[in-house]
DNA sequence: AGCTAAGCGAGACGGTACGTCCAGTCTTTCG
DNA sequence: CGAAAGACTGGACGTACCGTCTCGCTTAGCT
C-alpha cells in the first residue's frame, strides 16, 4: 500500500559502513558520512537500524565467512595437520594490520551492547567449531589423550593467536602455526 | 626551578577516574566530571593526560599492580605451581565484566594511537615477563623440555585467558587456570 | 524541502543577545548562557552565527534599522534641516555608552576578519546613503553648490559625530548636530 | 640589598607587545607569547604591569609623536595650506592598512579600560591641538569667521579623515586633504 | 485514476562531551 | 628581593556526533 524500502540502499549503506569499520574504526564510523557518501538521507539509515550499534552488528553478521572442518584422517599426525591447517587458516586472516585492528574493536563492540556481543560471538564461533570438531575426532580416534578438554585446548591454540593479534602485536605466518601445534600436542613437559 | 605539579591531584584524579571508569564505563567517564569532583581545573587533567584516553590508560596502568615472579622452587611441580599462580593471577584480575570491557578498549586504543600503544603494551609486558620467566627457570632446572619455545608457551597461557575475556567470554577463575596449566604441560597427546 | 529553520529562535536569541551586549558588554555575552536562557542548543546558535563576533554584528544590524531619507522640500533651509533631521538621529543612536563601546568594537572587527568586515560595513552604508541622498537633491535643487562633492560632505557631517564617538568621546546632542550642519554649510571663512 | 629590576627587560617587553599589537590587534597580543619570546618570565611582565591592559596602556604611551603647528601666515591662504598640511599629515599616517587596524583596536581599548582611555586620548590630542591653534589663528587674524566655533571644524577635519580610516575604508591622500580642507573653508552652501 | 500511507532527501534541533586558549595568580628554586 | 619556570584556577570558545524531528516530494498499490 506504501512505497516499498529501496532495498538497493541497504546494500550500499553496509558496504560503505563496512569500509569505514575496516578503516578507521567503531568511532571513525560516523552514521552522517556514511549516508552522505551513499547518497542518501540520515533518515533512511536510521530507520533500517534504530542505532549506530544495530548498524554495526548487520556489518559484522555479513562478514561470516564459511569454515569448513579440513579432515585428512584418524592418525596422530593426520589431526596435526588438520590442526595446523586451521591454525595457518586464523593466521593468514588475522595478520593484516587493519584485520588486526577490525578484531580490536569487534571485541570493543562485543561489550558494549549485547546485540552486538551475539552478532560478534557468532563471528568466530564457526572457526571455534572446526577445531573443536578436530580435538574431538582426535580423541575418539585415540590420537590424543582422553580425559583432554577440547574447550582448554581450542582455548590454547585460538587465544595464542589472538593474544598476538591483541595484545603483543607479534607476528603470525604458517611457521608460527606449526610451532604453535607442535607444542600444544607436546606439551612443555 | 618551577612550582612543581601538585602530585596529590595526580593521585586523586586518578582515583576518580577509576571509579568512574568501573561503574559507567569508558563513555561514562567524563572529564570535567572527573576534575571538578577532584577540585581542580580541567586544564589541570589535561596537563597531565593530553587526551581521556591516555588518562584511562594511566588508570589502567595502576591497576596492572607490581607483578612479582612466584618462585616455589625448581622441581616440576613447583614450576606448575608457579605458573599456576600466575594464571590464577590473571584470572582473577580480568573477569570482572567491566575490566574484560576495558582490556577491548585498551587493544582498540592500541591499535588506533601509537602514544597509546606502547602504552598499553607496557601495561601487559609484567605479566608476561613473569611468565617467560618461571619457563626459562623450568628449562634451565631441567623441568621442562629443552628445545621449548617459551614465547610460545607464554602465548598459549596468557593468550587463553585473554581469549576468554576478549573473544568467547568465558569464565575464568583458579578452577580454569588449573586446567589451563595442566593441559599446557603434559600436552594433548 | 528540509525542516525549515525555527524564524521564532533567530528573534529571541537575538533579543537575548542584545539585552546581554548592553547589559555587560561584548565580553559579557556569553554564547552557551544566551542559548540556554533562549531554551536552544548551543548548536543551534552556532549554526546561525558562525562565530560570537558574527552574532554581535546580527544583533547590532537589527539596532541600524530602517533609516528613511527626510525630505522637506528643495530649499536651502529644508535641506539644512533634513541634514539636521540625518545628524540628529545620528547622535541620538550613537550617544550611549554601551553603543560607542560595540561601535568601536564593530570598526576593530571589521579590519580583523573580512566576511564581519563586509557585514558591518551593511550596517552604517544605511544612513550614509540618505545623506548622500539628501544633498544630491540639494545640489540639484540649487541649494548647494553645484560644484560640491557629497562624498567629501558625507565624510564631514558623519565623520565628526564618530569622531567623537571613536576618538575623543565628545558628546553628542541635537545641538551639536544642528552646529555641526550649520558649519558644514556656511564653510569656516 | 635587593636585586634591581632589569630595565632592559622593559624595552623589549613593550618593543614585543607593540609589534604584536600592531600585527595581531588586541586579542592577538598574548601575554604569555610577549613573555617567551623576550626570554621573560611571564611573572616578569606582569610585575612591571599588572594588567595586560596596563601594558597596552604603556605601548600606546610609547607611540606618542611630536606634532609641530604649521605657520605659513596669517592670510586666508596661509591658513588654508597650515590646514591642508595638518590634514595631508593624518592621511598620511594614517593610510596604511595596519595603521588602520591599529586605529581601530586603539578605539576599542579606549573604551575598555579609563586608564587605557585617557593614554590614548593623550595619543590623539597632540595633532588635534595643532588644528585648533590653526583655526585660532585664522580667527583671531580675521581669515576665518569670527562667530567659528574651531571645535566643531576640528571635528569635521579631523572626523572626515578617522572616519575614512574606521567606517568606510575610504582612501586617505593628499588630494583627499586639499579636497576636504577647501569644502570645509568654502562650505556646502 | 485517484487517494493514501510510507519512503525519502535535506537538514534543523537538543544534548553532551571534547579539547583548546588565555588571563591572572601561586609556588618553587636560584642568584 | 628579583627573576625564571611553569603549575594552577576559572571560564569561554568552537567542534563533533548521536539520535530525533519536521518539511515537502515521490511512489507504490488499494479503491
Amino acid at each position: 500500500m506504501a512505497r516499498p524500502r529501496n532495498t538497493e540502499s541497504d546494500a550500499l549503506i553496509l558496504a560503505a559502513a563496512a569500509e569505514a569499520l575496516l578503516q578507521d574504526g567503531y568511532d571513525g564510523l560516523v552514521v552522517d558520512e556514511i549516508a552522505r557518501s551513499v547518497g542518501v538521507a540520515k533518515t533512511t539509515v536510521y530507520r533500517r537500524w534504530p542505532t549506530k550499534n544495530h548498524l554495526v552488528v548487520s556489518v559484522v553478521a555479513g562478514w561470516q565467512g564459511v569454515v569448513d572442518v579440513p579432515n585428512t584422517g584418524d592418525e596422530a599426525d593426520d589431526i596435526a595437520n588438520d590442526l595446523t591447517t586451521i591454525a595457518g587458516g586464523m593466521c593468514h586472516v588475522l595478520d593484516p594490520a587493519p584485520i588486526r585492528r577490525l578484531v580490536a574493536e569487534l571485541a570493543a563492540a562485543r561489550m558494549r551492547d549485547d546485540d552486538l556481543g551475539s552478532a560478534v560471538d557468532r563471528l568466530w564461533s564457526d572457526r571455534r567449531a572446526a577445531t573443536a570438531a578436530v580435538l574431538e575426532r582426535g580423541i575418539a580416534g585415540g590420537a590424543l589423550r582422553r580425559d583432554l578438554d577440547p574447550e582448554v585446548v581450542t582455548d590454547e591454540l585460538a587465544g595464542a593467536v589472538y593474544y598476538r593479534v591483541l595484545i603483543t602485536g607479534g607476528s603470525l605466518d604458517d611457521a608460527y602455526a606449526r610451532a604453535l601445534v607442535r607444542t600444544v600436542l607436546a606439551g612443555a613437559r
